[in-house]
This record gives structure tokens, sequence and C-alpha cells, in this order.
DNA sequence: ACTAATGTCCTTTTT
DNA sequence: GGACATTAGT
């Protein structure tokens, strides 16, 4: 058998992989199970070699569905998988055949996944093949021209902007309940405009489905609506064996819906997660899903992994710390299988200025100490505070890869250029077809919609371009390159697409943009990308998917072999690890974020979202807490930096597990720095008393 | 009809 | 310091 998937795991582990019995048939079958992986306690591994394990005893790959939450991790979990099935056959049949490799094909997040499903079962649902998939800046845009269409944009008390009403529709749809309960819940300010709401987003929904367009949140749903047709569910489900999901913890009620449609039983259903951190209530996470796995699926066994692999004990002491003072207790406590090492610092800095410094300082140092760059990671609460950060940097040549917070598809070229591509797919998309004709001099909206009906006229053949009348003078010869590159696309094959479309874009790129050098490289960074999509749909959707500054992939960085150093939100750092790890800017305000002070639930989500952040250290964790800071609120009233306060977190609980000390790039500075002693000895000596 | 320029409000995390 | 709405100018 498969001793050795099993060889290096603790019983625990061992147990949740090999959980189940073979049938008959000799393939393995299991009952519902829940894995409470707590941080840094072998998750992925387990995961990982419960998959291989499966593969191992008579489940063929392709009857494996496996939901995470990024395509990073469904890479990382299949390609450990494959690799250790490849190890077994081969150590089993010594230098023979090793049989075919196991590949997990329906390994993905629940967002591809989902489009996959659809695409195979469009006709069913009424939908076209081609259809469009919407990231957030595009959804936003839509639902900003219907808002503008019925005349909220103007009214006297205001009206919620486009990205927040994006907000309240998607966690309306993915917690699946009335609308006034999303904004009694979440947006008691705006609770005045719930029937304008409403209206706008049925405009909304009307708008997509007229153009084949689908949003995030409308791939969970029709996913969901596909399910609850009986026979479907039971087509689908009965592809699969086993289905295995990740970070349940952050599963919303949409996502738990459409398990329980796939399996409800619960049989071959396997879930991973930790409650302790759970970071997503602000996109309808729920995490009752989690805790009310044993009562939804009746039997589950659930098994609870608890020695961490990963950190020393006393950044575990410091972790657990802050989990004691969490209003509900969640009876875990990490124990360090590794030992002991150095306590985690905390730091103040004067301010940012000086936090960017020390920072740069602390990461050469380290480094001189033999840690390379990436395997040092900067955390930060909100991808503002790093621009300082960033700047240093660049001053000292130190290079850095920044995962969330920056948008390279978010960037207007880019997004010319895909719109271009989406428009050539789904010539129904008008969202594509407004931005690439106003792209044009002299064109505006009132040209790009008579464009628009014409298309619609001609059933999506672009030749119909070509007859639109009333085009200004200096516009035609554009207006023609354009059509004639839009019929060239339909029929053209893929290599070679992007090609076109750069050369159509260059020179309205230098009309449009006052640098236009950076912005070039950015467009053949793309067109790179692009040659490693089968299809232009595939890459379309894919990159909608899964942008590449998320996941990791290139198009960042120059040279991805050099060593860098790793920047990163704490919600992107989910699932990974470093040697050190420093926590940015954790002062009250950041950490936990101002917008949750008033309300419990959020509070506890800043400090799941803390200890998150902490866990993800092996050797070494630095909190700098910056003094004085900068508010971007009221402005003219003088300097508007501002004392910040120390975290809450940091009550004397946690502060006893903390070296604590300040850093100032001026040596004379002493004022400062006895001030902040004197506050940690009041602290110690009343913490001996109580 | 389109573009450029000025004024006002808000500022998290992501598939 | 940026997004978005409104206004003035071509």
């Amino acid at each position: 058998m498969s001793t050795d998937t099993l060889g290096r795991l603790n019983a625990a582990q061992r147990a949740a992989v090999a959980f189940g019995a073979p049938d008959g048939e000799g393939r393995w079958r299991s009952g519902p199970l829940l894995v409470i992986a707590g941080a840094g306690t072998g998750k992925t591994t387990t995961l990982a070699a419960r998959v291989a394990h499966l593969c191992l005893n008579g489940v063929a790959p392709e009857r494996i569905l496996l939901l995470t939450f990024t395509r990073l991790a469904a890479r990382e979990m299949t390609q450990r998988a494959e690799q250790s099935v490849a190890a077994a056959r081969q150590a089993q049949s010594a230098g023979a055949r090793t049989g075919a490799a196991a590949r997990v094909d329906w390994a993905g997040t629940f967002h591809a996944l989902a489009a996959r499903f659809l695409r195979h079962y469009h006709q069913s649902l009424g939908l076209e093949e081609s259809f469009s998939v919407l990231d957030r800046g595009d959804s936003a845009d839509m639902l900003d021209v219907e808002r503008q269409a019925l005349g909220y944009h103007k009214s006297r008390e205001r009206f919620p902007q486009k990205a927040t009403c994006l907000d309240i529709y998607s966690r309306t749809v993915n917690a699946q309940c009335p609308l006034a309960e999303t904004l009694a819940a979440h947006f008691p300010h705006f609770v005045q405009w719930h029937d304008e709401l409403k209206a706008l987003f049925a405009a909304y929904v009307e708008r997509k489905l007229a153009q084949q367009t689908l949003d995030y949140d409308d791939l969970l749903l029709y996913w969901y609506y596909l399910v609850e047709d009986e026979r479907i569910a039971r087509d689908i489900s009965a592809h699969f064996d086993h289905i295995l999901v990740d970070e349940y913890q952050d599963t919303n009620r949409l996502q738990a819906d459409i398990i329980r449609r796939l399996r409800p039983d619960g049989a071959g259903l396997t879930v991973v997660g930790d409650d302790a951190q759970s970071i997503y209530g602000f996109r309808a996470a729920a995490v009752e899903n989690i805790l009310d796995f044993p009562t939804q699926f009746p039997g589950a066994t659930v098994i609870k992994l608890e020695d961490n692999y990963r950190s020393t004990q006393e950044i575990l002491d410091t972790s657990n710390a802050l989990m004691l003072d969490a209003t509900r207790s969640y009876q875990k406590a990490l124990r360090a299988a590794r030992g002991a090492g150095q306590r985690p610092r905390l730091v103040t800095v004067e301010d940012e200025q000086e936090e960017a410094h020390y920072l740069c300082e602390q990461v050469l140092e380290r480094r001189e100490q033999g840690v390379r760059l990436w395997h040092q990671a900067v955390l930060f609460r909100n991808s503002r505070h790093t621009l300082r950060l960033e700047v240093e940097l660049g001053k000292r040549d130190i290079p850095y890869v920044k995962y969330g917070g920056l948008k390279y598809l978010e960037t207007a070229h880019v997004k010319d250029v895909l719109a271009v591509l989406n428009w050539a797919e789904n010539p129904r998309n008008e969202l594509a077809a407004f931005r690439v004709l106003q792209l044009l001099e002299g064109i505006g909206p009132a040209t790009a919609r008579k464009a628009c009906d014409a298309l619609a006229a001609a059933a999506g053949d672009f030749a119909a371009l070509d007859a639109v009348a009333g085009l200004p003078a200096g516009g035609r010869a554009g207006w023609d390159a354009t059509s004639k590159l839009m019929q060239d696309l339909v029929s053209a094959p893929w290599p070679g697409q992007m090609e076109r479309v750069l050369a159509w874009y260059q020179p309205l790129l230098e009309r449009r943009y006052d640098q236009a050098f950076p912005r070039e490289g950015d467009i053949e960074q793309l067109a790179q990308l692009a040659n490693d999509y089968p299809s232009r749909r595939a890459f379309l959707t894919e990159l909608t998917l899964d942008p590449p500054s998320a996941s990791g992939d290139l198009a960042g960085p120059p040279h991805i072999d050099e060593d860098y150093l790793v920047l990163s939100t704490v919600h992107s750092a989910k699932g990974q690890e470093w040697d050190t790890v420093y926590l940015q800017h954790f002062s009250d305000g950041t950490f936990p974020n101002e917008f949750a002070a008033g309300d419990p639930h959020k509070l506890e989500e800043e400090r799941r979202l803390a200890y998150v952040a902490l866990t993800r250290a092996k050797n070494r964790l630095v909190l700098v807490n910056p003094l004085k800071y900068f508010v971007p609120q009221q402005p003219k009233l003088g300097d508007r930096h501002v004392y910040g306060s120390k975290s809450r977190f940091l009550t004397e609980r946690v502060l006893a597990t903390l070296e604590q000390g300040h850093w100032s790039s001026r040596q004379d500075e002493q004022p400062a720095w006895r001030r902040d002693l004197r506050v940690d000895l009041k602290d110690r000596a009343r913490a001996m008393w109580r």
C-alpha cells in the first residue's frame, strides 16, 4: 500500500489521509470528514497526501474534485499529490513502468470550476458558450451605467458609489439573504435606498443577461441554479467519487449550498479549514459552515491537527496569547514541534518614513545572516501603506514582488487591450465595445451607442461597423482600422491575434497617455502571457479568475529567478510561510482597521487577521508600530500627522510574550526612546501581580 | 457631440 | 491623492 505517502506524517495527519476504507471493487470510499487544521499544522501536506492516497487506492484522478481558495493552492496541492503518486508507484514496481501519471484535472477555485461547468451545461441554462466573465471593475462600471440611467447619481442625499453598490449586491447574492437584511446588518447608512437599489440590481441583472456577461457572483449563483436541478446535480455528482474542499472556513452560504447539493449525504466529502483563520467575512464568508459541518452532515468524523511544524514556540506563544483575548474561544493551543527560538519583537518607530528605513535595514541585516530575501516577507493590512517602503526599497536596489493591492490588470492600457479581445470573443459585450470605440479620436458615447445598435441588428457581425454613419471628419481612418481589426479577430487563429491588436493599439497608446513607454512594456508582457494559453477564451477567462498579481505568476517582477523580497497583504499571505515576517503598521486604526472599530464581529475578524499574519513566521517575527502617522481625512488642519495609539490587540498578555524596543535612524533621538520604554515597564510591573 | 478642466467626496481586505 | 461628477470650451 501507500506506506510512503503515510510514512512522514503524525498520527492525526495519517488518520485524515487514510480516512475511509476500500469497497468491494477496491475503490476507496469514505463518509463526510472535517479536518480542523490549525496554522502551520501541515494542512497542505495532509490534503495533498489524501489526494495521493486516493489515487493509489483505486480512485481515478479524474474522479476527484478539489476546490481551493486560490489557483496557487490548487497547483501546489495537485503537484505534490502527483509527485508522491509517482514516487510510490516507482517504489512499488522498482524500475518497471510506473503507470500513467495521476493528473488531477478537476482542481481549482470555486469560481474557475464554476466557469467550466457553466460552459459545459450552457444549453441547459440558456447561456451562450462564449459568455464573458466580468472582473470587479467591469461589474462596477456596468452597475454605474444603470445607476446613471436611473438618475440616482444626482440625488440630493448621497447614493452609494458604484463600488459600494457592487459590495451590497455581492453580499446579498453570496449570503443568499434579502436585500433589506444586508442593508440593515452591513450598510445601515444606506437603508433609505432599499427600493432604488433593488431597481438598480434588477436592471443590472437584465443588462448582464442581455450581454451574456457574468460577474464573479453569477458564476457561483448559476452553478447553484444548475445543481438545484436534481438531474444535473446527479449528473455532475456522478462524475466524482471524492470532493475535497480547502479553506472551508472562508466559504460562503452559496458555496456551502453547492456542496450540499452535490453531496447531500456527505459521501466522499472532505473539508479542511481552521475557524481561527476565517478572514473573509467581508465577502460573506460564513464561519458557521465549518462550525456546523457535523450537524449538516450527520455522522461526520472530525479530526484535529494541532502540532505546528512551522514556527518556534515563542512565535506560537504570541499567537496563542492573541487568540486567548478573543471573545469566542477557539479551544486551540498550537504546540511547536520545532522547539524554542527568539522572542518576537515589537518595535516602535517615530513615523512612517522611519518605518520604511527600519524595514530596509532589518531586511538587509537578516540577509547578511544568511536568510535570502525571498524567505522574508513584509505583511500589511492595506496596500496604501507600502508606498514609502516601495520607494525606499527602490532607492536601495532591493528587489521585491508585491502581492495583493497592486493591480496590473486594472491599469487603463491593459484593460484597453483586453477589451478588444473580450469584444471579439463576445460581440454582445457592450462594456468592452464602449471602451474600445471611445479610444478613437472623436468618438464618444453617442457614436458608440449607434455602433452597438448596428452590431446587434446584424447579429454580431462586425462588418456592420462599416455602415455606421455620422462619424467626425478626422475619425474615419481610425474607425475603418478598428472595424477591420474586429473582423479579422473573429476568423484569425489565436496565436498572432495579440500582435494585430498591439499594432492597432500602438498609435492610440501614444496619443492617449503621457508616459507611453512603461505602458508599452506592460502590454508586451501581456502578449507574452497570452502565448501560454490555448485559446482566446481560455486566456480571457483565466485571466479574470486568476489575475497574475494575485496568484504569484510573473507579470510583476522582471527576473523571477533573482532573489526578491515579498510584500503582501495579510489576506494574500494566507497559506504561506516565511523564515522572517515583518508586520507593518501595527497600530490602532490599521490593526484593527478603524472601519471595524464599532462592530464586535468585524473586530474579531481583525483579530483573526492578525493571527494569520503572526502565524506565517517560522523563526523571526517583527511587529512595527509607527507612533505618528499620516491621516488623509480632515484636510487643511495644519499638520495632518497624528499620534496614533497602540493597537488594542497588544494587551498585557500579548505584550508579555514580546521583546520591545524603539528604533531611530537618528542616534540622538533619546526622548522618544525613553518615553516608550517607560510605558513598557509599567505594563510589565502590573502584569506581575495580576 | 466630444474633450479638457475644475470642483467635491472618500479612502480595506479578494474570487 | 485619486475617483467621480459637473462645467466650460472646441
